[in-house]
DNA sequence: CCCATGTGATTAACTTGTTAAGTTAATGCC
DNA sequence: GGCATTAACTTAACAAGTTAATCACATGGG
């Protein structure tokens, strides 16, 4: 492109030297390393977020479920449909409040996650290696700070 | 949960202490910042995206353009047809390869994005007073070593 | 010239993201 | 109790992500 066409154009950020392209990209490319393994169980990521961190505290409601996995209610509400036709995951009523759903891990589930665990602890490994734990951890730092410093708005 | 039943868990990293979860809320937190301004002028992320990205060099082909926004080809294939039928951008086709498709804006696409830029910069100049000049250069280069440092595989 | 093979782009099918609207249950006020 | 309001999901509709398949054109042998 021409100077003479740039000298009216209002300054915005060269695309990949900016915070929403550079966070997609970086994600992008540590998905890469995780997909195949995800896929060859049939797995999409969300469903994996989903049953870790239902793993992790092991009865929830689809409200403190959603914010946890970072999936949206309406995803959320087709990610349990399928997890539970799989039999992975279990619903039931909470009977002081009939709104709220409680969703934990089946025996199936807890016997599906701690089978792929190891291969998902090995390739987040071999990321670290390869990043380096330092930078790593520096980089986890600093967006949780980003993530703090934006969240509650100005 | 209960200890014994932590015990003959394989190790897996916290969620929300990893890179996969991290960026992903990272990014949702920055985005949020913008899509209220996108949403009021009928685009999405993906579209502004694929405008800004054709700003900067004014005519590419589908496969460069879908590496430079960050989308995958199939999904750029429904952009565009949306953004043709907008008027915003303009198609031709390579005539020394008739598969390639040649893109490019409008000057109504030009117009557009020079109505919008203004917005955005702001939104985006937000962004930078809040979390930091610094802070986010240094992000932004420690994302860009991370992409680096992953992108050739092992 | 014909065919095999490869490449650029699109289409198909399914899942998820995103917003809006709808359902059902709880709560608060009169 | 009756009624509006709020809260927790769910459904709907459309855009985009993802993988696989397909189409159209190019290119390199034979």
């Amino acid at each position: 492109m021409s100077d003479s066409a740039e000298v009216h154009k209002v300054s915005l950020a060269r695309t990949h030297r900016t915070l929403p392209i550079a966070l997609l990209r970086a994600r992008e490319t540590v998905m890469e390393r995780f997909r195949p393994m995800l896929h060859s169980h049939d797995m999409t990521e969300q469903q994996w977020r989903v049953l870790r961190v239902l793993r992790e505290s092991d009865e929830l409601d689809a409200t403190a479920l959603a914010a946890g996995a970072c999936v949206l209610a309406p995803s959320l509400s087709r990610i349990i449909k399928a997890l539970e036709d799989r039999g992975l995951i279990e619903l039931s009523r909470d009977p002081s409040d009939g709104r709220r759903a409680k969703i934990r891990l089946s025996d199936t589930g807890h016997a599906f996650i701690e089978r792929l665990a190891p291969e998902s602890a090995g390739i987040y490994k071999e990321i670290e290696a390869t990043v380096g734990t330092a930078r790593l951890e520096t980089l986890l730092t600093e967006l949780e700070a980003l993530i703090d410093a934006l969240k509650p708005d100005t």
